[in-house]
DNA sequence: TCCATATATACGAAAAATCATATATAATTA
DNA sequence: TAATTATATATGATTTTTCGTATATATGGA
């Protein structure tokens, strides 16, 4: 149930990975995926507290860009930061993310990630919140 | 006759950096600072081959943003990229122009920079152009 | 003071980006 | 098949960015 994308990346334009950057929801969402890894929208979404569609299209945007890929399992699609990015995009990337990972916002983003329940990759659902049903 | 510029800096915003750098003019502005250290309006304006006021506009937007400050020289103003940035911007900016330096565009204005002739820092001006006059 | 050169800014138009809202698609489960 | 959840997209309005052109300012020299 698990399939791979694919993403087009012609060549990735230096200014348009600086544009992708240039925003603040997509700066902060990628930052998120740098440390974390692997999201999904539901989870970008709740660590940002943007809305659901505000948060779908710029992460379109990033893969349309070829800068994040996308992973469907299920109902979701987990994203990442492509592997295969140029070296200059790799570090680039890699010096930004590391230098802004334990400032605000982000870092505040990453605590209300981890705050988070019931997260699709959760394997113990079975929680608290079970009490009314 | 040379005078220091002062930049305001207030915290230079994560986004604000990148949106400097998500533009064209801009970005090879600064990749050619990076690589030449010193340069005027009328050497970026030549080298990128943009025009005057576009070029004003563009170091001027960086100036503000405290990403460049100038020193006053007779009728220059050279411009270099600030010394005093944060980490992260610098590491960044490094990153990025490092890895850029030597592809198109950016490589082509170094070239077009080289090549121009009665440059405001250059000592012998006594060229072979003289002939007319 | 007048002129030439370098640089900066003002103005209005055109293009691009962003957003909220509504709705569509896709996968899963009952 | 119907309901549910996750995600994507369409639409139109608003805002921001960028530009060419014209003009202003600043400095130095004749």
């Amino acid at each position: 149930m698990t399939s791979e994308a694919v993403n087009l990346n012609p060549a990735l334009n230096p200014v348009a990975l600086f544009r992708a950057l240039a925003d603040e929801t997509r700066l902060r969402a990628l930052v998120l995926l740098h440390s974390e890894g692997e999201l999904c929208v539901c989870e970008l979404t709740e660590a940002l507290q943007v809305s659901q569609p505000k948060m779908s299209r710029h992460v379109a945007s990033l893969r349309e860009l070829g800068l994040v890929a996308g992973r469907r399992d299920g109902l979701w699609i987990h994203y990442y930061i492509a592997p295969d990015l140029p070296q200059w995009a790799h570090r680039t990337l890699q010096a930004g993310c590391a230098g802004l990972v334990d400032q605000a916002p982000f870092r505040d983003d990453r605590r209300r990630l981890s705050a988070m329940a019931d997260r699709p990759g959760d394997r113990c659902a079975t929680s608290i919140s079970e009490a009314s049903a």
